[in-house]
DNA sequence: TTGGTTGTTCGTTC
DNA sequence: TGAACGAACAACCA
């Protein structure tokens, strides 16, 4: 489920190979995934240059040469695949069970190809992802429903807490995925910053004191940026052109482990459903 | 086999 | 009025 650290990997890895790529061709193989409607999707991208790859939220933003934007959003499982024509050279989202042999596969959704010989794949096993063109004032349009960057040196403690003062009715687990509250954070990290603040994710705002607020907001900054340090979660050994050690999802605490024990005290890991979505604490040491 | 899973949107309810 | 909740979307897996 890419977040904004998996959706920061995918940008830097694209940046590196898609700058000034030429769009020779473009292949939309499901017509729902893009918009406009795949003939004017095509017409609007074909002999453009990328120009740069830029991120808000989970959202990926493609600066095109004309003045245009391709805008896109991996949701739960989208893919971006980069390959020279031989091998797979850059590769983000979330990863799919042997989603991504043989390419391009029947989860291959849209095809740039550039005027090297190059390709980027666009992947989505469950389709819920999008492309779509957009002007530079739509663009606007789109990026201001959002809360501020949580990594940005513009959100500070200060502007974290008035953010908190202002929203004293919420749980802090589902208000931390809030992305017009606060921009990227998804079911996976917030849970992992409530466990760093040793504050159980059901806790109603106005109940944290001053310094249950400072540990949440250094939570946000910590595991945000230990997360894009590691490449994210879904991040693919196998891919690392550097060969770093995997990911991070060795380092989660609390996602995904529920029944298991607890790496800060002895409790064991909980699972409980808020605001509809799998949440993870230990009740022991997060209160 | 049915229910759970996920991010976001949308419609409904409080 | 607006917040909060559930359903829907799609496909896979337990």
């Amino acid at each position: 489920m890419p977040e904004l650290p998996e959706v920061e990997t995918i940008k830097r890895d694209l940046n590196r190979y898609l700058r000034s790529k030429k769009i020779k061709t473009v292949e939309v193989k499901l017509a729902k995934i893009v918009k406009p409607s795949p003939p004017q999707f095509q017409k609007l991208l074909v002999d453009q240059q990328i120009e740069e790859v830029n991120r808000r939220a989970k959202l990926l933003i493609f600066r095109l040469s004309g003045g245009f934007f391709i805008l896109t959003h991996l949701k739960m499982s989208g893919q971006m695949i980069f390959t020279d024509g031989q091998k797979v050279l850059a590769k983000g989202g979330h990863l799919i069970k042997d989603g991504d042999k043989d390419l391009p596969n029947q989860y291959t959704h849209v095809i740039f190809e550039f005027a090297d010989g190059s390709h980027l794949l666009y992947n989505d096993l469950r389709q819920f992802g999008w492309l779509k063109i957009v002007d530079q004032q739509t663009l606007q349009k789109e990026l201001v429903k959002y809360g501020p960057e949580p990594l940005e040196p513009a959100f500070t403690q200060k502007v974290f807490a008035q953010l908190l003062e202002k929203n004293p009715r919420p749980k802090i687990k589902p208000f931390l995925v809030k992305q017009e509250k606060i921009a990227g954070i998804g079911n996976i990290y917030a849970d992992e910053i409530c466990f760093y603040a040793r504050i159980n994710p059901a806790r109603v705002i106005k109940t944290l004191t001053i310094k249950e607020r400072k540990d949440l907001f250094l939570g946000i900054k910590h595991i945000l940026e230990q997360a894009i340090a590691k490449r994210g979660t879904s991040a693919d050994q196998y891919v690392d052109a550097r060969g770093q050690q995997g990911g991070y999802l060795p380092y989660l605490k609390v996602y995904g482990r529920a029944g298991q024990k607890c790496k800060r005290c002895a409790g064991i890991i909980k699972k409980i459903k808020l605001a509809g979505r799998g949440t993870h604490f230990c009740p022991q040491c997060q209160r």
